[in-house]
DNA sequence: GCAATATACTAGGACATCCAAGGGTTTGGA
DNA sequence: TCCAAACCCTTGGATGTCCTAGTATATTGC
């Protein structure tokens, strides 16, 4: 974590791979590799961006993702489907999220298991802020090229279809 | 998590950002996104494939970069920066490998401050096994096409390069 | 030769993720 | 109608990651 390595050690994984009798998955190891790297890094700079603003990633997607709600308010649940995370790691967020005046736990009107978690006004100025900077300092400055970012969505939006992710 | 979705929620995003005015980063958006979703959804494989070896993919990365090693050692701090995680993360891993009897931990020669990892013979018969089961499960049914491999290796190797993980 | 700086590892703490289990609410079939 | 099954959320536990700080050992510079 520090300067440069003088070799990409993802391609010496693939050679020792190859050396080893495993030609034929050594391509795919390496993909696979790079992308956790790469989730790695691009997570590094959002959760840098976001910290000034008290939020950490986790909690910001939940932000954003009750912004674009038509009431501000989701059931969590439904949060959880949309966030593609486990439901205790919305419980999580929202916890944390509610002692900084964020957000808002409310009983769903007509379901009683359910609970809605809803924007407060400081949470929606906050979300507001905290895009603005994410826009421009990682999403605006991503480092990968125009063709290159229509690249990933299709081969990744390919392989989230073939793992289950949606239906559409 | 469960069900699919009946829509894609990342070109949703996609669309809520184009929405709201952000049309310049909502490419990049959605494919950073993306490449978050795809890395849990790979992780889960993984973690899932390791689990009965009692090993996670922490660890195992830790054993397979030993069992490539000439001398079945490594310096903690070597290790660290190849696997490109905290120090901390890799005294963690050690801790459990060396608790499960995988590796062993031995005072450098010449230098005093620095901490060897070294395989025991489970650890490398472990690494073997492991290694055999994640190439059959899981890298040699990534779901991506030979072509996208390439792709994906290519623009994730130019995206980590820029970051400065390697200069190679 | 010795003090100041740099490097290596570890301990403790904050967060996030998942799983397993438990308590409350709804739904559906006997 | 009523109880079992399904569903929703939360708590508690295990892991992993990072950061900060502290201890020990090397290296550097005067």
């Amino acid at each position: 974590m520090g300067t440069p390595l003088p070799r990409d050690p993802i391609a010496d994984a693939r050679l020792n791979w190859e050396r080893h009798g495993w030609s034929d998955v050594a391509a795919p190891m390496a993909a696979i590799t790079a992308i956790m790297r790469t989730q790695q890094i691009l997570l590094g700079r959002i959760e840098a961006v976001l910290k000034p603003f008290g939020l950490t990633f986790a909690r910001y997607e939940l932000l954003a993702l009750l912004s674009f709600a038509r009431s501000g308010a989701l059931p969590m649940n439904k949060a959880s489907a949309l966030l593609q995370v486990h439901p205790t790691s919305v419980t999580n967020a929202v916890d944390r999220l509610q002692d900084a005046g964020l957000v808002m736990r409310s009983p769903h009107p007509t379901d009683g298991r359910t609970t809605l978690i809803e924007l407060t006004p400081d949470g929606r100025a906050l979300a507001k802020r905290a895009t603005a900077v994410l826009n421009s300092e990682v999403f605006g400055q991503s480092g990968f090229g125009d063709q290159d970012v229509d690249q990933l969505i299709r081969i990744l939006g390919t392989f989230r279809r073939n793992a289950g992710d949606f239906s559409g």
